[in-house]
DNA sequence: TTTCCAATTGGAAACGTTTTATATGGCGTG
DNA sequence: CACGCCATATAAAACGTTTCCAATTGGAAA
């Protein structure tokens, strides 16, 4: 009745084969004659075997376990993004350990090698910025590593995500194009790469490419949330010289844009145009809607779980450095054309 | 140099002591000689030994590792919950699988048994209701299951939660309180308990207690989404006689309501007032911030995955169905008093 | 000194699998 | 009818810990 420590020598007993014909039987492994299989099964249904993972780990070597490391699952970005791993996952049998770093490099190394001496198959890293010691342990260690949504800043370490900098280009382009001639820029720290080195660079392209200046001012950091977006464009607002469209960096800094806009007596798209970035369910979930950057998160997590699949089936990888395409989400807070 | 493949014997050799000691050192048991410990330790550090979990596991029969069940971690609602069991977990050294069961049955038992069979040292499982079968095998379950913000059913589970009813009750009778003598509710599917007996309980007793007459097309059910609760409101707005008081049964239901209300031209709080449920984040993102019944998954999640470890170790636990106190949290999507 | 007890250490079994090398059986072939 | 081979099955050795029990050590008391 209880499943519980009923082992495979019981089986075998019950069966009356060997252990290691019950291993092959519970394995798939084709070398056993049908009727013994039959046999092996019968037992194993009438004892409620259930194979022992940590033994099997043991002898195997291998877990069928992977480790998942993100900032903060209780952000919609990442929660998105741990969707689609573990949904791959599941599908290729593994599990996930999921741990949260809060994006602090000693949570992180200290994360990572608690996953290591659980013996995962893989981990699964997503982090703003990789220090200098993180990626020492990275190199060390005895299993493949697959980044997401994280730059891996000239390591060689897989890693999957957009061309952060060509979809910044496209939102100021497009800001640009709807005629403004100032575009504010509200994002996050610009020490992470991929605001520093990739937004803010795909931000000045298009402002230079369009023959418009460039002004520090238009540029305030906030650190993803509404609440720091709502704050920026406040400030932002207090300026003679306010820019009319505002391009931000999370769609949760856009909502707070917008309602700072709204609740100094503007309106969005007539007084003001915004984008986002990123397309989380909130884009949808605003007057007006929210015209913004796809960054597929979903999709990145389970590409990059798919990849790392690859890498340890040992299957063929083309590209270690997955770029998946991104596109801008028309909605309300941009006007018609 | 590479931590990889260094075991308790190369330690115990390289210290010249044996691998039982080193065991000793490494699990902090005190009866070691100083002088012996900080040998092995000199030892552990020089070789760069990382303890084998699984090996560790399967000799100790504790993995230090618990299996966490939610319906959808890409869901802002159960995301907050899993963040809170994490942190506790990592306070108490266990780490968590996580996996998804999109409340459906089969991939809950499913899920049950493959974490059962890595030999989780306990469960904490969310979902909308409790199918027999499940019950059944979490009854046979060799480890302990802790119920998160999932009514336990008349089962004799450990289980966290806050009074749903009541706080349904206090939400319809705040409205009432304002004078409408019609409230409109909209909530998930009534088959799930939560629903079924414990809001649309508490909602029938408010009206009821106020003297007002329940009215069958003042319900309407969704699936706890933003399209549905728009939807939803929508088709309440066709009525002549459509209610000017709404109790939405989740925050994001309640973002749907108040925009299809906007929509139509109307205003909140002036011609409409609702009420959410939840209180994520998502209540301070809109206009006006949503008034909303304060579940604070966090907490639940965190107290979950506490009393779960008072389980593990076996500590006196005085009650195992934990209530947490609610509260409404007054925002402007309700006039003022 | 001896004796004895407590503190410390060591040896080896156990945990439940996988896996390798080896044995067995049946059957077609010459 | 004997031989060799392939398909199956078995036995036993890993895998890297923990833990029980026994052995040793050290020092205080006698």
């Amino acid at each position: 009745m209880n499943s519980n420590n009923v082992t495979i020598y019981d089986v075998a007993r019950e069966a009356g084969v060997s252990m290691a014909t019950v291993s092959r039987v519970v394995n798939g492994n084709p070398n056993v004659k049908p009727t013994t299989r039959k046999k092996v099964q019968d037992a194993i249904d009438r004892l409620g075997y259930r194979p022992n993972a940590v033994a099997r780990g043991l002898a195997s070597k291998k877990t069928t376990t992977v480790g998942v490391i993100v900032p903060d699952i209780s952000n919609i970005f990442f929660a998105d993004l741990a969707r689609g791993i573990e949904d791959v996952a599941t599908m290729y049998k593994y599990n996930i350990i999921l741990g949260n770093s809060d994006a602090n490099r000693d949570k992180e190394i200290h994360l990572l090698n608690t996953l290591l001496g659980k013996q995962v198959d893989g981990i699964i890293f997503m982090g703003g910025r990789l220090h200098e010691d993180l990626v020492e342990e990275f190199k060390r260690s005895p299993v493949p590593i697959v980044l997401a949504a994280t730059l891996n800043q000239g390591y060689d370490l897989p890693a999957v995500n957009i061309d952060y900098e060509q979809a910044a280009y496209d939102a100021t382009e497009m800001l640009i194009g709807h005629g403004h001639k100032q575009v504010g820029f509200i994002t996050g720290p610009l020490e992470q790469q991929i605001n520093g080195e990739k937004k803010f660079a795909g931000y000045r392209r298009a402002l230079e490419d369009a023959g418009l200046p460039f002004q520090e001012n238009d540029v305030i950091l906030g650190n993803y949330t509404y609440a720091s977006g709502l704050e920026a464009m406040q400030k932002m607002l207090e300026r003679d010289d306010c820019p009319k469209a505002i391009f931000a960096g999370t769609d949760e800094m856009a909502l707070g844009v917008i309602h700072a806009i709204q609740d100094a007596g503007f309106s969005v798209p007539n007084d003001f145009e915004v984008v986002g970035h990123d397309n989380t369910r909130l884009a949808t979930m605003i007057r007006p809607k929210l015209t913004t950057v796809v960054q597929p998160m979903y999709d990145i997590g389970a590409v990059a779980m798919r990849l790392l699949t690859k890498i340890l089936n040992a299957e063929e990888v083309e590209e270690k450095n997955v770029v998946l395409p991104h596109r801008i989400e028309r909605r309300d807070s941009l006007r018609n054309d």
